[in-house]
DNA sequence: ACGAAGTCATGCGAAAACGCGTGTATTTGC
DNA sequence: GCAAATACACGCGTTTTCGCATGACTTCGT
């Protein structure tokens, strides 16, 4: 009784996926090789791993059982390649850098733009979005993120210190300076659906007009005119038609880091990106507080 | 950077055994192909794993470190297997036991042949040996052994208590009675170079005339009167030519355990043995001891 | 009710992996 | 000092694995 570690692999992700073709798909196979595997793991083990039902593979409990253990085998996988990439001294190859879209729209464009000219030779990969990629999984090597510390088994350091305020069309600015007990109308984020703490107190009345879970689609709606937005200083500040509104003076804000695996933190590539982002940052320090 | 977990297999069964065709017999491939494999997997991480030297392969410290995890990963592997076998409740195919030698020659035979008959379906695998084969590693899957405790991850329920005690030859025998003051000649295990203790007073003087690091090598020396052997009960009197001879009287012993590793405990072929085997045992006290 | 999208099974040809045989270099043993 | 043994590289033919195409079946949404 044996099976191919690979074919454990397969057992996993056919797990995870559900179906073949999701399974393929995470292996770069085509399903019917999948499929195949599954069969022959099955009659390696000497019974079934998964129930062949008409919307996908149920996996049995037998199957679940392997595919637990090659989770683990599969972590063990990942914290190889991290300290096989932490010991590559080379300045070529991939490199792959995670930061929310916004910041690396408004503010780390020229330091991107920089980095690759210095080391042509690395390819860069930035993914722009604003989930939390797994470090752990090396969906990204290194991740810039806006929090309050820098995680669990992740180093980091601090780029800078950060700020809001609020922002409105300069039109919409005037109309509340002429008449500061109006009713503000706010556009807020949906975590915090509500009208921001320590506003001032020159302006009594607050509603809030509409909520977003998107801080792209906030801004645009501010740019329209709708209302007034919460926005940290660099975004508010790189956002054509708006301008910094009293009714929400500066406020604390999450810090900026730069975040990567322990294992990876001293490899070449990710170091040389940061010797060139922390000066950089540490440089623009009034994008980001007043 | 991705790597085939069949390949770390590889890289894994090289370290271990230091040449690719040690390797290669250690997956049941041909040399060659450890050979592709580990090409294959040094292209994949994008680095050397081995020196090939004159004399083999030598891991680098990135092989190592790939050999470190995929030891992990085997590991897993052993437990799933384990697992999986504790779940099975079929009464059909392969069952591994082990025991020393002596034990499995002059006393469970019957129980072996017994078992055989009851469970034809099953194809039981006996290692007769005094190494203590590795049953995390699935080197057998259930052992009987000589021990004062089960041991670490396993469980075990004591078969018997034993003792042990002088045995010669007839002629020796009759020597000793009649002049106890004479010096007796001892035949000595290795790892216990010296006369027993607790030697009857009636015989004052003795001495080692060899050392042996075998049981049977011990045994068929006092068979050809070389000397007196302390050996347990039950191979003294089930050797032709020796007799009792009361320079040593019967003394405490390692019990006899029946153990498994837990993951197989409840496995139904192990149960199956096991309940052939306790009563089997039990019934035969009288063998084990005065 | 019916098409669209999803699931999986099966058969066939291409591609990759594999085992075998041969040849070379080094080490081991007599 | 020479033969045998061990360890590896390379090339060739076979076996296995794989991807694609086709078809059956279920589910979902209009």
């Amino acid at each position: 009784m044996d099976i191919s570690w690979d074919d454990m692999r397969t057992v996993m992700c056919l797990v995870r996926g559900g179906s073949l073709a999701a399974a393929a798909q995470e292996l770069g196979l085509n399903y019917t090789t999948v499929a195949r595997r599954i069969t022959r793991a099955e009659s390696d083990l000497g019974g079934k791993l998964f129930d062949r039902l008409a919307d996908g593979y149920q996996p049995t409990d037998a199957g679940l059982l392997v595919a637990s253990h090659a989770e683990q085998m599969d972590r063990q996988v990942d914290t190889l390649m991290r300290e096989l990439q932490g010991r590559d001294a080379n300045l070529l190859g991939p490199l792959t850098i995670t930061a929310p879209q916004l910041l690396i729209a408004h503010v780390l464009t020229p330091v991107i733009d920089q980095f690759c000219g210095a080391y042509p030779d690395i390819d860069l990969h930035v993914r722009a979005t604003n989930d939390l990629l797994d470090l752990n999984r090396r969906e990204a090597d290194l991740a810039i993120r806006i929090s309050r510390d820098p995680g669990d088994s992740l180093k980091g350091v601090r780029l800078t210190a950060q700020q809001s305020a609020s922002f409105a069309t300069p039109a919409l600015a005037r109309a509340i300076a002429d008449d500061p007990t109006s009713p503000i109308d706010w556009i807020v984020y949906a975590d915090y659906a509500a009208v921001p703490k320590n506003v001032d107190s020159s302006y009594p009345n607050h509603r809030i007009r509409m909520t977003f879970d998107d801080m792209v689609a906030i801004r645009a709606a501010a740019q329209a005119g709708l209302g007034v937005a919460r926005m940290p200083l660099f975004l508010g500040h790189a956002s054509h038609g708006l301008v910094q509104v009293p009714v929400l003076p500066p406020q604390p804000y999450p810090d900026i880091w730069v975040v990567a695996h322990r294992d990876v933190w001293a490899a070449a590539k990710v170091m040389a990106f940061r010797e060139m982002l922390v000066p950089f940052m540490r440089g623009r320090r009034a994008q980001f507080v007043a």
